[in-house]
DNA sequence: TTGAAAACTTACCTACTGGTAGGTTATTTT
DNA sequence: AAAATAACCTACCAGTAGGTAAGTTTTCAA
């Protein structure tokens, strides 16, 4: 793995623990073995790592998503695929980026702003989809519209994520999901 | 209002609008019109600080929930009620201070954790109470246990606020509380 | 093999962080 | 009126923030 991914992998583990407030170069380059400096030859400012990572983020989130739909017929394992996204996350004690990014929004530089609304975009496309799908199979029975529904899966993943990880136990992200599985038949 | 409630009241505006690592004592300092290190005689500490501003918050919530469940009859005013709250902070550009606070608690002295999950057991309680009353009188239909539709209904009201504010756009709130209402029906 | 670019270093900058020392002024209690 | 206490001040501290200057080493293509 060269540098600059190096870099990625370990501002994004600080970033999902700490926030982005929490945490500075002067960390990465100490986890990294490198002199802080040496930060600024590949990403010039912390706006610039933390706008390049958010675009990684999102496009591993799409690649997932993406092969998910592809290797899953039925939309319950299309859904517990995207569910154990978070849960891996509650796993390593981090939250999603783009939720920590998101309660951060207002002291981020604003060219950051478009790149959250993205990585939420498509969530709520990729979602809707599947609900829609599943209820045109007879799979899931929807009581509300699925881009609704899509809405509300998505905002209690990233409540319950950070519920549940500060709590240091994982119920109430459990409780959470079984919940929304239950609203869906 | 003396000067230990103003110190609270844009503590507090600050934190759920940048967090808690996004501010600082000379924020405080300079917004009251106190110099900083007066701020350390009403509050010793940052974590200090913090920890008695949640305690208040925990207070006021209490306080504004059980007048709810005094003053409404049905569960669908008390649910209101309780979306109410989360909607003035998103009109406030604010998130829930309990939410931000969870976010960043691995930052956070670890004094602050048990405040944390007291919050959100009361939120838990109430808002189980409501449900399952509702369900018992006939007005609500839950596809879940009232405990499952009770986080679901808390972790998607914190992460509604969270995404929506960073989107500067009410909609995916909106959407999110319609999917939640129709859920119960 | 040489020259340019990439990757890195130490040394340093200004601004700010939470917090303290030590003293003054205002208010209240005895 | 005296004493105590609360509320405030200026001046300061060590440590850290993000970032720059200027130079050295490594890598690699012509």
């Amino acid at each position: 793995m060269d540098m600059k991914d190096r870099i990625f992998e370990i501002a994004q583990r600080l970033i999902q623990q700490r926030g982005v407030n929490g945490f500075s170069y002067a960390d990465i380059a100490k986890e990294v073995g490198v002199s802080k400096p040496s930060l600024h030859h590949h990403f010039a400012t912390k706006t610039d790592l933390i706008a390049r990572l958010m675009e990684r983020y999102t496009g591993q989130l799409k690649e997932y998503l993406d092969n998910a739909s592809r290797t899953h017929n039925s939309a319950d394992e299309k859904l517990t695929a995207y569910f154990e996204l978070y849960r891996q996350n509650l796993n390593n004690e981090r939250v999603c980026m783009g939720g920590i990014l998101s309660a951060e929004a207002l002291t981020l530089d604003p060219s950051i702003h478009p790149l959250l609304s993205r990585f939420f975009d498509y969530q709520q496309e990729w979602l809707t989809e599947v609900l829609k799908k599943g209820e045109l199979s007879g799979e899931l029975k929807l009581k509300e519209t699925a881009e609704q529904q899509a809405s509300v899966i998505i905002a209690a993943l990233q409540g319950a994520l950070v519920v549940s990880r500060a709590a240091k136990n994982s119920d109430f992200f459990e409780q959470s999901i079984q919940g929304l599985r239950s609203g869906l038949q």
